[in-house]
RNA sequence: GACCCUAUCGUCCAGUGGUUAGGACACCGCCCUUUCACGGCGGUGACACGGGUUCGAAUCCCGUUAGGGUCGCCA
């Protein structure tokens, strides 16, 4: 009874993943994890006109995005593949001659129909517990169709036989599945099979209740991918939606919710997807993350962007600066643009809010040779000379720290002043402030 | 329409017969502060409704209402 574990997760190739699949998959994927199981990916293209090789990727991409890896499927292998159900007619149509034998399925007019038995199936559903479903009315819930005149199959037949070949123990599925289960059950009760136990999951709808579909936002894991948000973030995102860890903990390693998960404590109502709450826990990810990781993630988006970056401690130095004020790695670009160019601009509000106020290139110049003295060029030396600088006025630091904030990265706002300094180095920030003065004197 | 699932702040999640109904996001104040953020403190805000059961119900039962799902030769 205690077999291993074996999940999978069946999506369709078309286009694009949706959060909702994604989260089915991670429960999955968190399953198999949690008693050493595995994880299968069954590719379901049986719809042949949209099935794309670069709707396959997409998947692959978001799931590996997410960091779902899995056990079996393609480019995993294992023993019981093809994964791609277009691949699998032989299989398929052993199992179809074995229910016609025994007399399940009838010709309907060319299509082929399994016939139910007109009795109360009952489902003990690990998540929603035992529902029954009354097949006795045939007006209401007639033969379903199994496999088309032209030969092709069913989505509830070939998911069955799948399920049963590849010796799924148990289904973790949406819950627009739970009416099918009984059918699926019928089906494998005629092929004189053990059905797996299942799990239905809540469905994830949008902030206003509303079913989320394709073109909604946040709909698309692809968005999330493009959009700068962290992928640990977002899979802890979709973590909560649905399963607590009973405590009031929000922010969690993948780790200890592998240990911790179960289907027993997921929830039984469907639930809104919080945009909001998902920016707010990217935002904690980004922040807290180490500089390393951080830099790992935030490349991508400085190459497309253009900058030129160099690596290790240079970048790690600059990025360190932004890490804990940007909210999405898509506003990186901008935040540290200044740091690798001479070539920035300067804002206009803040050139004229700032640079033109009256008495600030004076202020520069006397910074600047203040600054010039300095002799360890770091953080709390810049600061002290800074504010003796504003005493000696006298004036309020800020008649200081401004100007020199703009003249330094064209910008109001920014890292640390100092800090920001200190990794800009000595000679670059006397030759802004020299170059700024110039300009706007 | 029939069948199935669900029902705690606007949202997510706790709470499974006795709690001042708790936390998080969002929102509003205050504090911190060179900008922007972070952070800290505080606040607004919920048991869908009606019947039962019980000494006592957010919690158990029934009904109503509402939301979602399924009823395809889609997956």
């Amino acid at each position: 009874m205690n077999q291993p574990v074996r999940v999978r997760f069946a999506p369709s190739p078309t286009g694009y993943l949706h959060v909702g699949g994604a989260r089915t998959a991670l429960f999955n994927w968190l399953y198999a994890r949690h008693h050493g199981g595995k994880f299968v990916l069954r590719i379901e293209d049986t719809d042949q006109a949209r099935n794309t090789v670069e709707a396959v990727q997409v998947i692959y991409d978001g799931l590996r995005w997410l960091g779902l890896d899995w056990d079996e499927g393609p480019d995993a292998g294992g023993e019981n593949g093809p994964y791609f159900q277009s691949q699998r007619e032989a299989i398929y149509l052993r199992y179809f001659e074995q229910l016609r034998a025994a007399g399940h399925v009838y010709d309907d007019g060319g299509a082929w129909r399994f016939r139910f038995r007109r009795e109360v199936v009952e489902l003990d559903d690990l998540i929603c517990g035992k529902v029954a479903f009354d097949f006795a009315n045939v007006e209401i819930m007639p033969d379903m169709t199994v496999r088309r005149p032209d030969g092709s199959w069913i989505f509830h037949f070939v998911n069955v036989v799948d399920d049963l070949e590849m010796g799924i123990t148990h289904v973790i599925r949406g819950e627009d599945h739970l009416s099918n289960t009984p059918k699926h059950l019928q089906l494998f009760a005629a092929l004189g099979a053990t059905p797996p136990r299942y799990g239905h999951i809540p469905l994830i709808l949008n902030k206003d209740g509303s079913k989320m579909s394709k073109r909604d936002q946040g709909a698309s894991v692809a968005s999330y991918m493009e959009g700068g948000y962290a992928p640990e973030a977002v899979r802890n995102y979709l973590c909560l939606l649905g399963w607590s860890p009973k405590d009031d903990r929000e922010k969690m390693e993948i780790s200890e919710v592998m240990e911790r998960f179960d289907l027993a404590n997921i929830n039984r109502k469907s639930a809104q997807f919080d945009l909001d709450k998902c920016n707010w826990l990217n935002a904690q990810y980004l922040a807290h993350m180490p500089v390393e990781r951080y830099a790992e993630l935030a490349r991508p988006f400085l190459e497309k962007a253009g900058i030129a970056t160099p690596s290790g401690p240079e970048l790690h130095a600059v990025l360190a600066l932004v890490q804990e004020k940007v909210k999405f790695l898509t506003d990186v670009p901008e935040w540290v643009r200044y740091f690798f160019t001479d070539e920035y601009e300067y804002d206009a509000e803040a050139a004229d809010k700032t640079l033109r106020k009256p008495g600030a290139m004076d202020r520069l110049e006397q910074l600047a040779t203040a600054y010039g003295a300095v002799e360890t060029w770091e953080a709390t030396a810049l600061e002290t000379r800074l504010k003796e600088a504003a005493t000696s006025i006298p004036c309020k630091p800020a008649e200081f720290i401004h100007p020199a904030r703009v003249a330094v990265s064209g910008r109001s706002v920014g890292p640390s002043l100092y800090h920001m300094l200190e990794v800009l180095g000595k000679e670059r920030v006397l030759a802004r402030f020299a170059r700024t003065v110039e300009r706007f004197r």
